[in-house]
DNA sequence: GTCTATATGCCGATAGAC
DNA sequence: GTCTATCGGCATATAGAC
C-alpha cells in the first residue's frame, strides 16, 4: 500500500476515492471499505482522518457543491452577451455532463432523496445549500440584467434546470434539457427588462 | 398476530405496509423485516407471498404510480375549461400533498436515484415508465385542444413537475411549485392554439 | 399459510501492534 | 499514520415444524 508522508494529501485522496465511489452507487449503499480500497488505503486509515461515514460523506456533498457551482457559473460566465444567452450555455454545459458515460443524475438531489428520513443530516444540509447558491447567483445576474420579478424568475430557473436534470436521469434523453431550454428563453424574453420594454 | 384466511387480502396487507415504509425510509434503505412488522406479519410470510424483495419494490413502485396517476389526472380533470387550468388544478394538487406531513418527494424520482447503479431494475423501469404515462396524457390533450408543439410543451411540463417536487424537496418551500405553476401558465399562454391565433 | 429458528454474509466502528 | 484482526449488529433469504 502506498504512504503518503504528507496527511492532507491522503485526506485528499480519500475525498477523490469518497467521490467516485459514493456518485456511482449512492452514499447508504457504499461501504467505507471500498471507498477505503479505491484510495489504495484501509478503513482504519479512513477512520484515522475522518470520525464516521456521515461526516465523509458530508465532505463529499460540500466538495461536489464547490466543484460543480464553478463548473456551471463558469461554462455560463464564459459566454458574452445577455444573461439568457449565459443561461442557454448553463443548459447546455448540463446537457453535456448528462450525457457523458458515468453521469448519474443529480448527486444533490439523491443526497436529498436518501436521507430524506433525516433530514438534518450534515449531507442533506449542505445540499439544500447548494441549491440555493446557484439561486441566489441567478437572482444577481438577473437584477444586474435589469429584470422585474428577479425573485421569481429565479427560481422558475432553478425549477427548470433540476426538472431537466431529473427527466434526464429517467429516461436518458437529451429532448428533455432542450425542451427546459428553450422554456428558461421563452420565460425571459417574456419578462424583458423594463427599462427595455419602456423605451 | 392476525391470521387472514385469504392469500390475497395477506397480499394487500403487505403491499400496503411496504408502500408506508418504503416511502418513509427508501427501498434500501429498509429491511423486510420492517415491512412484514408493519404488516403484522412475519418475514417468512412475506417471503411466502413475494419471491424477494427487488419483486416488492417493484411492486411497490407499480402500485403507487397507478394511484399517483389515478390522483393527478383525476385532480386536473375535475376541472372545466381550458387545458391551461386543468394543469393549474394539478400544480396545485401537488402544492397541497407536498405540504402534508409526512411527504417525501416523488418516490420515482427516488426510486431512480436509489438503483442508479441497477438501471434494468424492476422498480427503475416502473419509475420511467410512470412519468412517461403522465407525459403521454399531457400530449393526448394538448392535441386535443390544438396546441401546437405538443410533443415539446409535453416535455416542458413534465420538467415544470419534477423540478418542482424537486424543489419542494430540497427547500420546503410551496414558493417553488407557485413558480412552477406560473411558468407552465405562460408557456401555454404563449404556445396558443393555431386555430385561435389564425382566427 | 404462518410460525420459530437459523444460515451466511456485510456493515460501521474499534483494539492494539508497529 | 497505517496496518491486521475483530466486535457486535443487522441484512436477505431459507429450513423445517405445525
Amino acid at each position: 500500500m502506498a504512504r503518503p508522508k504528507h496527511p492532507q494529501e491522503t485526506r485528499q485522496r480519500l475525498l477523490a476515492a469518497a467521490d467516485e465511489v459514493f456518485y456511482a452507487h449512492g452514499i447508504r449503499n457504499s461501504s467505507v471499505d471500498e471507498v477505503a480500497q479505491r484510495a489504495g488505503l484501509t478503513k482504519r486509515t479512513l477512520y484515522y482522518h475522518f470520525p464516521s461515514k456521515d461526516n465523509l460523506a458530508a465532505a463529499y456533498v460540500q466538495q461536489r457543491s464547490d466543484l460543480t457551482l464553478a463548473r456551471l457559473i463558469g461554462a455560463a460566465s464564459s459566454v458574452a452577451g445577455p444573461f439568457a444567452a449565459k443561461v442557454a450555455a448553463l443548459f447546455d454545459a448540463v446537457e453535456r455532463s448528462a450525457t457523458q458515460a458515468g453521469w448519474n443524475g443529480c448527486p444533490f438531489i439523491r443526497t436529498a432523496g436518501e436521507f430524506v428520513d433525516e433530514p438534518r443530516h450534515e449531507a442533506v444540509r449542505h445540499a439544500s445549500q447548494h441549491k440555493k447558491n446557484l439561486e441566489a447567483w441567478f437572482q444577481a445576474e438577473l437584477v444586474k440584467d435589469g429584470y422585474a420579478g428577479h425573485q421569481r424568475l429565479a427560481r422558475q430557473l432553478m425549477v427548470l434546470v433540476d426538472g431537466a436534470v431529473a427527466q434526464l436521469l429517467l429516461h436518458r434523453d437529451p429532448a428533455y434539457s432542450q425542451a427546459a431550454k428553450q422554456a428558461a428563453a421563452a420565460l425571459l424574453g417574456s419578462a424583458r427588462r423594463p427599462a427595455a420594454a419602456s423605451r
